[in-house]
DNA sequence: AATATTTATTGAACGATGTTCACGTTTCCT
DNA sequence: AGGAAACGTGAACATCGTTCAATAAATATT
């Protein structure tokens, strides 16, 4: 019983990574079953051995990439003893060069939709919440006032807000903006927001 | 020479139509050529006459869509005679709103890649710099000291920040989060983000 | 060790979809 | 009215994801 299953775990890791080179190079539309069943060597039905459908297989990618952002994260507040400004400061521009360095992964993250009748598998989901520590603690520390509920969507506020310049400034589609300067764009916005919503809570807490 | 093509002209039109009618009900991903063709009564081929591709389909729609979103921003800053500040938070909450009542349109606008090779036509290109000057207006009277330039790239942060909450806001991939919640927080930090711009261009002026 | 049973693999086939094309049909200009 | 140009038609093509009966392999049983 072990052979068989050890290969079938090859083969599907194997299946996965040449899905995420396939991603990386040609885009999630460039992702094709038979591409990948040549690329791993074995037949186009055989795929469906190793997973349910290509949705799951850009999930899996999906959460791989997902990892390598987390880490990227972390070695951002790693080094050095920052403000939390500046903390935050630093997760924006780490996010926006991770996705620079990996536009076509990156992009498969928020691309790709569902059906609305398959739910997202447990391990998808669990992933995705992780992201949003890095950008708790440091909000944490500047809103002590702040109830964990608030301050998560402060969290998820943010992160949207980054999100969407990081997203908008790669896409090119109008205007290429270069990488430098979208980069002091975000970091700018960035302390920007916080320096309001710092003001802004000073104000409530004072007035109120 | 009038009446074929007025003939075609009527056809595209509703051609136009019923993609963005289909588009809004099932999503850019159900646009179907044969779906279309029927529903106009003409022949699937027929539609090639009518439209380059589905691409120039897409790109049609989406022009209409951003003339109603231009419009829906028009009138957002019609009533009364708000703040600059107030003027952009009643800016960000149209977009949302927009957005959240057309929201298959809405994301078809930004989901549709078109190919590498193949640029956009200038109908296409025209219509997307325009949303931003709702923008820039109010922007220039918070800076007067700011150049075109530099206020042209402050607008497109801004909105592009925007643009992220209400985009991953109305994802509801993980999370729902309620309508009034989003409004509420986008106007939050809207009015942060511009706080902290003053104050750091204040900081800058009075330091430098 | 030999056989039976379960499982995996294959590659052809299915259905859907965007797009093209040869063939009639309609429309337009003279 | 008649020829030329444009148009509409529906079948056909290529390309997908996905399925499936048949075959090969691996495992379990005696």
């Amino acid at each position: 019983m072990t052979k068989a299953l050890e290969r079938r775990e090859k083969l599907r890791a194997a299946l996965i990574r040449a899905a995420e080179r396939m991603i990386a190079e040609r885009g999630l539309a460039g992702l094709k079953t038979r591409d990948l069943a040549r690329e791993i060597g074995c037949a186009n039905g055989a795929v469906y051995n190793l997973v349910a459908d290509v949705d799951e297989l850009i999930l899996r990618v999906g959460s791989r990439t997902l990892l390598r952002l987390d880490d990227a994260l972390t070695l951002a507040t790693s080094a050095g003893e920052p403000s939390p400004r500046e903390s935050l400061a630093r997760i924006a521009l780490a996010y926006c060069d991770f996705a620079a360095e990996n536009l076509q992964l990156w992009r498969a993250l928020f691309e790709h939709r569902v059906q609305v009748d398959k739910p997202l598998p447990d391990w998808s989901v669990h992933d995705q919440m992780q992201l949003f520590r890095h950008i708790y603690q440091p909000l944490a520390a500047l809103f002590p006032e702040r109830s964990p509920e608030e301050l998560g969507i402060t969290a998820r506020s943010l992160f949207s807000a980054v999100h969407g310049m990081v997203a908008l400034g790669l896409e090119q589609k109008l205007v290429a903006v270069p990488l430098p300067a979208l980069r002091k764009e975000i970091a700018g916005l960035v302390r920007a927001m916080i320096d309001g919503l710092v003001a802004c809570d000073v104000k409530r807490s004072g007035g109120g």
